[in-house]
DNA sequence: GTTATTGCAAACATTTTGCACCAGC
DNA sequence: GCTGGTGCAAAATGTTTGCAATAAC
């Protein structure tokens, strides 16, 4: 995800216009948890969202960035990624894109092949189950923890 | 995944098979379990898993049934899937498979397209990152959940 | 001024862990 | 008799919820 300053400001001006679009209140938590993600090529779980804001808003709550997240994805507006960790981590990318998951540190990094799109998936193999999206995760170990080997 | 009582029999004794070679104890309650995994074609939680049991083995604890198939995990015998709920689910089906996940219910169904082995990654988009495997989601509605729409 | 949103704390669900007891070699 | 495995219950973890106080529009 790009993550120059122009882009960010693109994506919290969009941010601004679909909560207003949606009549959802523009509070500073919803501001500082969206900032956070817009902001960030990472994918962080809710407890890593509110460990970053709450030194500059010591009254957040963890609850407040749970319902948040919550009430974003049910409008579309973040997304939600399970890695390999029973934790759901979050991503306010939502162009067409896949996920690099490694199995050492549990980090979830961004990748777009366009070779990959346009799956062929063969209609016999569904068993009539209706496909609306799909989600490729490479598994493997990230160049840190490869740097780490030894 | 192939539930015909012959290929059960044969996912069974491999089991058996393996534990033997690795040293761990082919105890009443591991091999319940892996009974339950060699013979159904979901991907049941933990919880299923010890409710199924419990009748036939009263004093089967749930406890045994998560370390247990941690055990079982952690030595390859079955695998670990993550739907969409953030519940651990889980697969004694090791062959190379994709999962469909149904967005409505959350059940997870095994498919394999052939078509989508061997997929090409150019390295250049990974940056690094070492991929040892993957696996694909296709998200979206199942025969079951489209049948009750209406 | 209304209504939506927050903070807090308690509840909840899932999973892990410590420890005493038990079973098999 | 050791070793490893189980059952139980407590704890840890991640998440949701009820409610009174508060802030956005």
């Amino acid at each position: 995800m790009d993550t120059s300053p122009r882009a960010v400001q693109d994506r919290l001006a969009a941010f601004r216009g679909r909560c207003a679009a949606l009549g959802l209140a523009l509070t500073p938590q919803r501001l500082a948890i969206y900032t956070v993600l817009a902001g960030t090529d990472g994918h962080p779980a809710a407890e890593e969202i509110f460990r970053q804001i709450k030194p500059d808003m010591p009254s957040l709550s963890l609850g407040t960035v749970y319902r948040t997240l919550e009430l974003l994805e049910s409008h579309g507006l973040v997304g939600r990624v399970h890695g390999l960790d029973d934790q759901a981590h979050f991503d306010a990318n939502l162009d067409h894109h896949h996920h690099l998951v490694c199995t050492r540190c549990h980090a979830v990094r961004d990748f777009d092949a366009p070779a990959l799109r346009g799956l062929a998936i063969p209609e016999a193999a569904l068993g009539g189950f209706r496909v609306e999206s799909h989600r490729l995760h490479l598994l493997g170990v990230c160049a840190t923890c490869q740097a780490g080997e030894g």
